[in-house]
DNA sequence: GTCTATAAAGCGATAGAC
DNA sequence: GTCTATCGCTTTATAGAC
């Protein structure tokens, strides 16, 4: 029996990408339907819970990609400078170069905040203890490895919003490159 | 003859706040009409242009806001390390220790970021030239200066995003703190 | 599982009385 | 200058045929 072109799961990345370039307020049923190929039925065939569910699903996607291939990593690994270096990595190739914005932070300052800020909570938290202790590792104290944890995070969030805002990609690649040598330089 | 409540340019601010909360597609006129006590009418009056018109103009004060009490003083400033504690100063001081959003930054993340992009993308080129032109004065070469000084906004956007998004706005002053010893350290 | 038709509510914007 | 009433449109969501 043939699959159809797009089964459930499949569908996930299509809405990401209209919740990342539209925002939730400005990604409408009818863009969602357009960008999918469904109908509104079939939207609501898949989420009954309409458009709020469709942006909890895909966080959680999202959150679930980033547990694998960038936060187990990062508290696995034994070898710190290369955790950082495969996270720099990871992260520059999800966020295209700057060139994809993350809508973890699209959604923390939209008007939806509240209605997903437990799931934009955890995502950070979880990605900056995971980071934090992989700098442990790399024998930082606990504070010093929780100041530069947060240094990074802080550092991939800016970066996206000043790349879009002035439409320079460039410089999240340099941020990038300058946010991995303060998180390898030797202990203060 | 008693002067109203609020004028023209004492709507500014309130609508400022409507935008900042809420986002631009999330301000919707009920709310803007409730926050500054006015009927539609009333805010078709003051603005024809109608919502587009009160975000432009919010903008345009913001603008002006940071082109006085921000960039002018970075750009003449015969002290750079002066000038740039003062920065930091008014900065931490305009965004309430990471409580208050930047409006600028918010719109550039939304749906109507292609509305107002150039006015986005000057108030971000004003600051950093303004930034890199103090760092400049401080000894650093131009591409050093370029590269602190946007690094520094760089910090600032993210500390805002980061800060909402985990409710703690603690790490916006200590990301102050170390952006500030980044921007006056000697040059590397 | 997909569609069309439609409901019910909210949106930005306008008209016109006062 | 402020208000209420309302227009026309879009929104999310539902119903029901196929």
């Amino acid at each position: 029996m043939a699959k159809p072109v797009v089964d459930r799961a499949g569908l996930l990345p299509l809405l990401a990408e209209v919740f990342r370039s539209h925002g939730y307020e400005g990604a409408t049923l009818a863009l969602i339907s357009q960008a999918t190929g469904l109908g509104k039925g079939s939207l609501y065939h898949f989420f009954p819970g309409g458009k709020a569910q469709m942006a909890a699903d895909v966080l959680a996607e999202i959150d679930g990609w980033f547990e694998v291939h960038i936060f187990a990593p990062l508290r696995e690994s034994d070898d710190p400078a290369r955790a950082v270096a495969a996270m720099v990595g990871a992260v520059d190739s999800y966020f295209r170069s700057g060139h994809r914005m993350c809508l973890v932070g699209v959604i923390a300052l939209g008007a939806s905040r509240d209605t997903f800020a437990a799931q934009v909570q955890d995502y950070f938290k979880r990605w900056n203890d995971a980071l934090a202790l992989a700098l442990r590792r790399s024998g930082l104290s606990a504070s010093a490895a929780r100041r530069r944890s947060t240094d990074a995070l802080i550092t991939i969030q800016g970066a996206l919003v000043l790349a879009r805002a002035s439409g320079d990609s460039r410089m999240f690649g340099q941020a990038m490159a300058e946010m991995t040598t303060r998180l390898l330089a030797k202990p203060d």
